[in-house]
RNA sequence: GUGCCAUUAGCGCAACUGGAUAGAGCGAUUGGCUUCGAACCAAUAGGUUGCGGGUUCAAGUCCUGCAUGGCACACCA
C-alpha cells in the first residue's frame, strides 16, 4: 500500500517497544470506514504468542503510537482486537499534495524491472476478426501498459495465426472455386484475393472438410506444401496474409492496441527444424504411428481408461497429451510451431518473462504441456518464467460459449460499429457537436472498461446492452468525470495551490486516490486489471459527490478556491493515468 | 469417465494474506438542474454467500463430502 512502509516502521517500532514480536505485521485499508481509514490485525497474530487477549494489546500499542503524537495519524482500537488507523486533515493534506508534484504520481516503481515478452491479439489469417477475439488484445494491451507504468520493460507480439490447417484449407477452397487459376493454371489475370473471399472461403471449407475426406487431404497437402515453401502455395499464402494483416491493424487500432512486432506463427518455421534437433539430441522424441511426439506426462498423469466399446474414444485418466512436434505426414502443428517460437525469441531477446494472453479452454492444458516441454528441452533457461495468462469466455444467457441465432459468432466490426453508433446518438441528444472518434472513444471505453471490470480468469455473461451502457459504473462514467474536469479548469487560470483537506467529500476523494496507487499492485500480482477499474470508479464517484455538494470557481476564500483547484487536478491526473493503463480515450468534450 | 473452473441481492458482478454490520452498479421506488457539464448527485427497498460437515478467537474466503453448471481431454488452432 501507498503508506505501507511509513506506517508498519511506526507499528514495528511500537511492537518492539512493548516487547512484541512483528512478525504477520501489514497494513490495510479499513473493513469499517465509519471507524477507520486502516486496520492492522497485529494484535491477533501477537496473542497467539503471548498470553494476553488481542484487544488489551491493541490497546498498548495504540497507546504507544499516540504518545508520540504523530500530526498525520490518529491510533485507536476496536471490536476484539483490531488497531485503527485514521489520517488526520494535515496528514490527508500533505498525501495529497505529495501525489500531486510527484512527477510519477507516486506510482510505485519496481525495484527488479524484467523484460517481459507479451503474446497476446492472436488474430487469425483469413478470418475476420470476431466477438471471441476481443479479450485477448484488451486485456494484452493493459497488462502491457501496466508493467511499463511499473518499469519494467515489454515487447508485444500479435502472435497471426497463419501456419495451421486453417491456411491449406482456405487456398483448397478458393482454387476449387477457380479463383486461383492464375496461380495454378497459369489462366487469366492475376486475381484480386478480397477480405470477402477469404471470409467466405473459411468457415465454407471448414464445414466441407468434416464430410468429404478427400477436400481434407489436400486441404492437408496443401497446408504441407507452404510449409515446405512450394510454389505457387507459398505465393498464395504471402498474398492472402497481407490482404488480412492490413484489416486486423485496423481494427486492433480501433481498440486502441498497437504491437511492436507483427509476427506469425509462420515466422518461427526457420527454427523449426533447429527446434526440433534439440529434442532429437536430448532423445526426448518417440515415434508414434510415424508422427513424432514428445511424452510431458509425469507419473500417474495420462493412464488410459479401459473403453467399455471399441469404437469409444480413448480417454485417459489425469489427462497429459504429449506434445507433436510432426504430424504423421510431416507436417508442423501448433506445437511445433509455439516451441519454435520460444526458441526463437529467446535467441533475439532472451526475455525474463513470456506471458500468453490467450482463451483459457485453448490455452490451459496446450501451453501446460508446451511450457513442460519448452522446460525439458531447455529451449527455455531454468529461471525464466513461461505464463499463461488465461481469459474466461463470453457465455451466453445459457451459460455456453456465445452464439448468435444462426450459431455464428458477431463480427467485431459490428460490435465497434454498435457501441460507436449509440455514443454518437448519445452525443447528438446531448447537443455535443460529435465527430467519428469520439463517438468511437466513448463506444470502445464502455466495452473495454466493462471486459476489464470483470475477473480476468472467469467466464463472464455477454450481454449487449451491457457493452454499451454508459451510466453506473462503466468506462464512459470515467471519462465524462475526466471532461467535466478539463472543461472546469479550461474556466480558470488560477495559479496552483496547495491542497488542504477540510471537507469529507474531500477526504473520501484522497482516500481513493490512495487504493488507487495500491491497486497497481494487485492488478500485476493477479495479472487483471478489474482492481484498477473499480478503484478509478471510486475516484470519480467521490469526486461527483464533492463536485455537486461544493462550488469550486465561486468559492470567495482565495486559498480554499485554489485548494479545490488542484484537488481537481489531482484527480484528472488519476483519471489520466487509470485510462491510459486501460488503453481508454479520454475525449476533450462529450 | 478423468481433470480444471465456477455457484454471492431481481440481473450482471466485487470483496486485497481468513478479520468488524458481505459491497457498489443496473433495474425498482422517491427527491434534486435559475447555480462550475444531470452520461450526475442523494435516499429507500433488496442477502441463510448452492447444500452438509470440519479447522479457527474469527470462514464468502481454508479442508472435506455432495449438488448444479461450464470447459478441456492424441496428430484443429
Amino acid at each position: 500500500m501507498f503508506l505501507n512502509d511509513e506506517l508498519e516502521s511506526k507499528l514495528k517500532l511500537a511492537c518492539t517497544e512493548n516487547n512484541y514480536n512483528c512478525d504477520n505485521l501489514f497494513v490495510e485499508f479499513s473493513n469499517a470506514p465509519q471507524l477507520a481509514d486502516f486496520q492492522s490485525n497485529i494484535a491477533f497474530f501477537i496473542s497467539k504468542t503471548v498470553k494476553l487477549p488481542p484487544i488489551k494489546i491493541a490497546e498498548q500499542l495504540a497507546c504507544t503510537l499516540n504518545s508520540k503524537n504523530y500530526e498525520n495519524f490518529i491510533f485507536s482500537i476496536a471490536g476484539a482486537g483490531f488497531l485503527n488507523i485514521s489520517l488526520t486533515n494535515i496528514g490527508l493534506s500533505y498525501y495529497a499534495n505529495k501525489i500531486l508534484i510527484n512527477k510519477d504520481f507516486c506510482v510505485k516503481k519496481t525495484n527488479t524491472p524484467k523484460l517481459i515478452f507479451l503474446d497476446y491479439g492472436g488474430a487469425n489469417i483469413a478470418k475476420s476478426l470476431h466477438m471471441g477475439h476481443l479479450r485477448s488484445p484488451i486485456i494484452g494491451e493493459a497488462l502491457n501498459r501496466l508493467y511499463r507504468l511499473l518499469g519494467h520493460k515489454t515487447i508485444s507480439d500479435v502472435h497471426l495465426g497463419d501456419w495451421g490447417l486453417q491456411m491449406g484449407l482456405v487456398i483448397a477452397s478458393l482454387k476449387s472455386d477457380g479463383i486461383l487459376d492464375y496461380y495454378f493454371k497459369g489462366k487469366g489475370n492475376k486475381p484480386q484475393i478480397t477480405l470477402d473471399m477469404l471470409n467466405e472461403a473459411y468457415p465454407k471449407a471448414s464445414l466441407r472438410m468434416k464430410e468429404d475426406l478427400i477436400f481434407k487431404k489436400t486441404a492437408e497437402d496443401f497446408t504441407l506444401f507452404i510449409q515446405q515453401g512450394k510454389q505457387p502455395y507459398r505465393k498464395v499464402f504471402e498474398e492472402i496474409k497481407s490482404v488480412s494483416i492490413t484489416k486486423i491493424k485496423q481494427n486492433y487500432a480501433q481498440l486502441n492496441c498497437y504491437f511492436d512486432l507483427w509476427l506469425g506463427e509462420s515466422d518461427a518455421e526457420p527454427f523449426v527444424e533447429q527446434t526440433i534437433n534439440i529434442f532429437k539430441e536430448k532423445n526426448l522424441t518417440q515415434d508414434y504411428d510415424g508422427a513424432l511426439i514428445v511424452n510431458v506426462a509425469h507419473e500417474g498423469e495420462n493412464q488410459p481408461i479401459p473403453k467399455k466399446n471399441d469404437n469409444d474414444k480413448q480417454l485417459y485418466r489425469n489427462p497429459m497429451p504429449p506434445v507433436f512436434l510432426k504430424k504423421s505426414n510431416g507436417a508442423d502443428l501448433y506445437d511445433t510451431s509455439d516451441l519454435a517460437t520460444i526458441y526463437m525469441r529467446n535467441l533475439q531477446y532472451s526475455p525474463d518473462e513470456i506471458q500468453y494472453i490467450v482463451d483459457e479452454r485453448q490455452g490451459t492444458a496446450h501451453f501446460e504441456k508446451i511450457f513442460r516441454a519448452a522446460k525439458m528441452s531447455g529451449i527455455s533457461p531454468e529461471n525464466q518464467i513461461l505464463l499463461h495468462v488465461g481469459y474466461g469466455t463470453m457465455n451466453g444467457p445459457d451459460g455456453k460459449v456465445f452464439k448468435t441465432r444462426d450459431g455464428g459468432s458477431i463480427k467485431l466490426d459490428d460490435i465497434i460499429n454498435l457501441v460507436k453508433t449509440k455514443a454518437k446518438d448519445r452525443l447528438t441528444e446531448n447537443g455535443i457537436k460529435n465527430d467519428d472518434k469520439t463517438a468511437l472513444s466513448i463506444g470502445v471505453a464502455a466495452l473495454k472498461f466493462c471486459d476489464l471490470s470483470n475477473t480476468v480468469y472467469k467466464n463472464y455473461i455477454f450481454d449487449v446492452e451491457k457493452f454499451c451502457s454508459f451510466e453506473g459504473k462503466t468506462g464512459p462514467y470515467i471519462q465524462y468525470t475526466g471532461a467535466r474536469i478539463k472543461s472546469l479548469l479550461a474556466k480558470t487560470d488560477e495559479l496552483d495551490g496547495k491542497i488542504l483537506i477540510n471537507l469529507n467529500e474531500e477526504k473520501q476523494i484522497v482516500l481513493a486516490i490512495f487504493k488507487f496507487l495500491d491497486s497497481f499492485e494487485a492488478c500485476f500480482k493477479n495479472h487483471s486489471l478489474s482492481t484498477l477499474c473499480l478503484s478509478l470508479y471510486e475516484i470519480c464517484s467521490a469526486f461527483s459527490t464533492f463536485y455537486n455538494n461544493i462550488k469550486i470557481l465561486t468559492q470567495q476564500n482565495k486559498t480554499t478556491r485554489e485548494s479545490y483547484i488542484s484537488l481537481c487536478k489531482l484527480v484528472l491526473r488519476a483519471i489520466e493515468i487509470g485510462l491510459n493503463t486501460l488503453a481508454i480515450d479520454l475525449p476533450e468534450k462529450m
